[in-house]
DNA sequence: CGCCAGATTGAGGAATATCAAACAGAGTGG
DNA sequence: CCACTCTGTTTGATATTCCTCAATCTGGCG
């Protein structure tokens, strides 16, 4: 893992981030300490029960954040893409709740969690972005609840892999470093299950899958596995 | 269902509410409309998809979060007691995601969430209760998902009489006005299976109930069908 | 090549859903 | 007070989904 100072004015994540909608000045006088890290596949960003001095934002790459049980089992929480925060959980002063593990060579930005606090108490914008993400997370943590108590495994994989896709828009081949562990890790279903499940939907021809790229062949076939309601059957 | 108007300083729940901290004068001079709402058995506060126009405090009573899929299956987001927040999705200006219904008989104030909007900008201790909840919202929904993916029925159950029982900390009697079928819809299981566990439970002695009351009598092994790590072995 | 982690497949069994029926209790109208 | 209905619970029988264990297969890599 690679620490180093990082410089936000040449950020290109900068109007997607927190903040965003500052102008070059404004953010000249935050005054704060930004690092920039480099993780590679394994790396621990920070490890559940440690105390949270840091927030982060994912400018590139993809993390897992994993609860482990005293059973030794491990759940994924959640996933996290380009834009992503994570670490915020610590911004009340608590102890992360989580362990965040990177899954494929990621870029992300390291701030004082401190800092961060006075910080969005000053500046308003900052403090909406902030809430704005914390609702998000929220948001999605129910649809989750909502996936993981109707949904049979099928359906639920079938979502998620076109959520998944959702996060890269632009690409027909999608980077999809998971194994099918992790994939059951977050699904709450066992590795097997999904394996099958997967083998499946390739002899179906609905999806393809090479050197940890992903592509969906026929969406709106998963899109109807998946139990969603027809939308842009023009796709 | 009653609306009337508030008073909030005479409000017994004020301590707990966002707007603990601020002293009688702050709060006189609020200049916020709030509203005292009754609601009895299977009344709506909100509809699923309804525009919010406003946020809500439960005083005292029970409510359920309701999201009804395509499927005409329904799914329990979250389960409210008193002093817990709903409607609050709608401070980014957004729509309800799921309905709100009451269970049992609930007493709640009604707060307009443009107002609650500019009253937070204004006032950082409102600001940070709020901010408060919703991470205490977003905790809570990532352990049902931790729970939804990792453990079986029973445990489950277990789990959720023992946090149900919490939020009454002062009763060995609980109020219990959930249906099997509600339990169900929280839990992600069928009627009969909830239904099975629970007579399953009465039989072992575990629980007792009467009269839309509950009973733990063993909350030991009660918790330790939860999974749960043996803490206050004294209790 | 041998080795190893991950993926796949199969067989059997456990957990859970589904369908159907019986049952209990709380009104409600006679 | 009793029959009646309605809603929610319990129980049983059966089907399905999913897990577990074990074996085999695959591809990358020293």
């Amino acid at each position: 893992m690679i620490i180093k100072r990082s410089d936000c004015l040449q950020c290109r994540m900068r109007d997607q981030s927190i903040f965003a909608g500052l102008n070059t000045e404004e953010l000249c006088s935050l005054g704060m300490e930004v690092q920039d890290i480099e993780g590679q596949h394994g790396d621990f960003l920070y490890r559940m029960g440690e105390p949270a001095r840091y927030a982060y934002t994912l400018r590139n790459g993809a993390v897992k954040l994993v609860s482990s049980l005293e059973s030794g089992q491990e759940v994924i929480v959640r996933l996290l893409h380009h834009g992503d925060l994570l670490g915020f959980e610590g911004m009340q002063g608590e102890h992360h709740r989580h362990s965040a593990i990177v899954l494929a060579p990621s870029q992300l930005c390291r701030l004082d969690l401190a800092e961060l606090q006075r910080l969005s108490e000053r500046l308003p914008k900052v403090r909406a972005a902030i809430l704005q993400r914390w609702q998000d997370a929220l948001q999605k943590s129910e649809e989750r609840i909502i996936e993981l108590g109707a949904k049979r495994a099928e359906a639920r994989l079938a979502t998620f892999l076109l959520q998944w896709a959702q996060r890269y828009p632009q690409l027909r081949s999608l980077p999809f470093p998971l194994t099918r562990t992790d994939i059951a890790a977050f699904l709450g279903l066992s590795t097997e299950h999904v394996s099958r499940i997967m083998a499946d939907f390739k002899r179906q021809a609905l999806i393809q899958e090479q050197g940890g790229q992903l592509e969906i062949l026929k969406p709106q076939n998963v899109a109807h596995i998946a139990g969603m309601p027809d939308e842009h059957k023009s796709d």
